[in-house]
Parts: structure tokens; sequence; C-alpha cells
DNA sequence: CATGCTGCTGTACGATCGTTCAACAACGTA
DNA sequence: TACGTTGTTGAACGATCGTACAGCAGCATG
């Protein structure tokens, strides 16, 4: 018994403001998406990993669809945010900024198999939902001028040393360098989806090796003018 | 009115043979995911999709999981299946087996936006379902089979001229070795999913000769013991 | 303490799901 | 032609789905 003879009745549920309701509806999709997968995406399943009852996500979201645009929104920007913090936390050299990113990229939480999970359920949407499509292709870009800024960046500085004035401009790379950088989105997404599918089969560390030897040979071949 | 006065009177099914129907379900669901992803999983869309009635499924199914693993495992034995073929009728030289494992690889019917997106429905089942998991361990032990076979053949003949008796057993490969057959795997898989999700991207041919670059500096690496 | 706004609840509804099963009918066989 | 086997049909069942909506109740305000 507290604070004197107040009722100290517990209230049934509390008010939130709708911002931090929808946050919270948002993270409990993709608590759902990784516990159970695709099952996971029903409105029962979500609202009560959430705590709230079933009409509340109709309340704050038009329709299921429009929630789960929201989680994948939320999910990819996690992860080009994460990616790109770890960037900007490293030293100021190239080499320096494209190894944070690849430790970054090889590391929990990226690095996880529920997290895959959640992917692959995306994923699956996405062929037949125009909301997947856009939040996609909205997202992506960041990522690709993430790594693309960072490639350009080392690729300069390795032609740099050898001739002051650039024969060409530098915004057509030479067609063997767009297929080094094609190959690395490859290897790196692909070491990625190994380690998740089998995590014992190596190490991060030697995944990171892997993609910085790719960029080093990258960059011989580019100094080679 | 056709051949006499007999009742030309159309028959509202045709039997068959079980086996023949189980293929004919199977092929329908498979259909069905590339047409409508994971929403296409329903039996009376794959019914639907096969001619037949709902309850026909069950006749020849215990239930739905027992169809989509059965179509899973058709449409992994026919991938690896399919690779394989390629690698036998190829020359005998291990650089041309390989060649010819990764241009299969890079070819229709593999390279396909809509193969990706059944392959992506059913790796959404993967955690959740242990039929699915194990179809896969069963399927993929022969993709790896293969896939290693060809590596250690080129690593053999790459090894070969420079001395005759090899130092240590060829089992244990060196780890950079080892490291490098992961690589290979990722790259090819990396490719592969990124020309499905961006076909205009790069051709075909290139991504083959991405990953024939990355077996011939194996090679090589090989080469000097 | 009374009032109003609105976040929230929870029942209800129609649609669709996987599965069951009794009846039907195609087709080989006698 | 009549029969028996069995592949096949399609209605029906209970469960669960997404959504709608009328009313409840938390909390700021006066």
């Amino acid at each position: 018994m507290k604070s004197g003879g107040v009722r100290a009745r517990k209230p049934r549920f509390e008010r939130q403001l709708p911002q931090q309701r929808r946050q919270a509806l948002i993270e409990a999709t993709i608590e759902c998406l990784k516990r159970y997968g695709h099952e996971g995406l029903s409105i029962r399943t979500i609202s009560a990993q959430a705590g709230v009852s079933v009409g509340l996500i109709n309340h704050h979201f038009p329709n299921k669809n429009q929630l789960i645009a929201a989680a994948y929104r939320h999910f990819n920007s996690e992860l080009v945010g994460g990616l790109q913090a770890a960037v900007e936390r490293a030293a100021d050299s190239p080499r320096a900024r494209m190894r944070a990113f690849l430790e970054a990229s090889f590391c929990p939480p990226n690095l996880d198999q529920d997290v895959l999970a959640v992917w692959v359920v995306f994923w699956g949407l996405y062929r037949h939902s125009r909301l997947i499509q856009r939040v996609q292709r909205a997202t992506y870009r960041g990522y690709v001028r993430l790594l693309r800024g960072m490639l350009t960046e080392l690729l300069a500085q390795a032609r740099a040393p050898q001739r002051r004035r650039p024969r060409r401009s530098s915004r057509a790379a030479r067609p063997d360098l767009r297929l080094a950088a094609i190959g690395l989105t490859a290897l790196l997404d692909g070491l990625w989806l190994e380690w998740c599918l089998e995590p014992g089969a190596f190490r991060p560390a030697e995944a990171v090796a892997l993609c910085e030897a790719w960029v080093e040979s990258l960059c011989r071949r580019a100094a080679r003018s």
C-alpha cells in the first residue's frame, strides 16, 4: 500500500505519443520477424509482442502493409546509418575508413543469423509490393553512395602519388575498375550471406581480410594508371 | 461430331499415375511461387494452377509443408543437376570444366529474376521448418562436393608442373587456399544475387570473367607452393 | 472536481486459410 | 457389358487472417 489512502489502481494501459507508439510497433514487427519469420507478420502476433490490442495498429497505420514498409525503412536505415557512423568515427585516411566500413559490416548487429532471416522475409515481399520497392530504392541509394564514395577516395589517393594531374575525368572509371567495384560488392554480400548461413565456416576477420585484399589489388591496378 | 454415334462426352477429369500427378503438383507450386511469391503458397492457388481440385493435394501429399519441401527438393536438384551436367559436358581439362561450371551458373535458367524470387521464399522458410532444413542439407552437400572437386582438380594441376611429389597431404589445404575457396563461393553467389537484383548492371560474361580471375590468382598462389 | 480530447480496447465481420471426407467417376479387367 | 479399384471432386469444418468501429479511459486542462 503506497502513498496514503490514494487508490493505487494500476491503469489498464498507458497513453503514448503517436510517434513513440509508432516506433514501438515498428520494433515489435522486427522482433516478430526475428522470432517467427514470415508467420510473425500478423496483426495479432505483432500487437501481442508490442503489448497492445489488435485495433491499435490500424489506429497508427492505415493498414498492415504500411507498417511492414515502415519497419523495412527502419531496418534499412539502421544498417546504413550504422555503417556510416562507423566510417565517420574512423581515422581520416581513406584506407582506414574502408577498413572501418568492412569491420562494421562483419560485426554485430549486422552479422547475425536473425538479421539475415529478417532480410530474407523482406526480400520475399519485394517483387510483389510496390511499397517495399519504393523503400528499397530510397535506402539502397544511400548505401551505394557510401560505398562508392569510399572507393573513389581510395582510388584517387592510389593514383595521386604517380601523376599529379589525372589523365581522364575521374568520374568515368575505366571498365576494369567498374567491374572491380561490382566484384567488391558481390564479395562483401556473398561473404556476409555465407557467414550467416554457416557461422563456423570462417571468422569475421577473415572476411574483412578477403575484402581488403580485393581493395588492395584494385588500388594497385589503379596506380598502374 | 466425331467417330460416328459414339457419345463424345468429354471426361470431367483425367486420372493419372500418382508419380506423374505429384510431379505436376510440384511444378505448379514452383510456378505459383514465381508468379505470386509467398502468397502463391496456398492450397487453392496451387491446385488452380495445376488444374485440379483443392482436395487432390492432400491425397498425394500428407500436408502442405510436405508439398513445399518436395518442391524445394526438386528446385535444388534441378540446379545442381544442371550444373553437374554442364561440367560433364565440357572438355576434360580442369580449367575447361571450371569455365563450364561458371558459365552455367551465369546463364538461364539459373540466372533469372523469377528464380531468385523462388529461392528467397524458400530461404524465408528455412529457419522455422525442419523439413526445409533437411532438404537443404541433403542437396547443398552435392553442390559443395561439385565445386570442391573442381577446385582440388585445378590446384592439383597447378602444383603438378613444379614438384612431382606433394610436400604435404593434398587434403590439408593451406589456410589461404581454404580462404580463397570461401571467397570464390562468396563472389559467385554475390554476383549472381547482384545480377538478379539489377540485371542491367553488368553482363553475365563479366561475372564469369571476375570469377575466373579469382580462380587464376588462386592457381598462381598454389603454384608458388 | 468536472470536462474534452484522443489514444486505446476488444468485439464483430467477412474472407481465406489447411484439412477432412463422403460421394463420384475414369478406366483396367473379367 | 458389368464390376472393382482408386484417382479425383467439392462441400463443409474450424481456425485465423486484416480491418472496422463503437465505446472505454488516461490524462491534460480549466
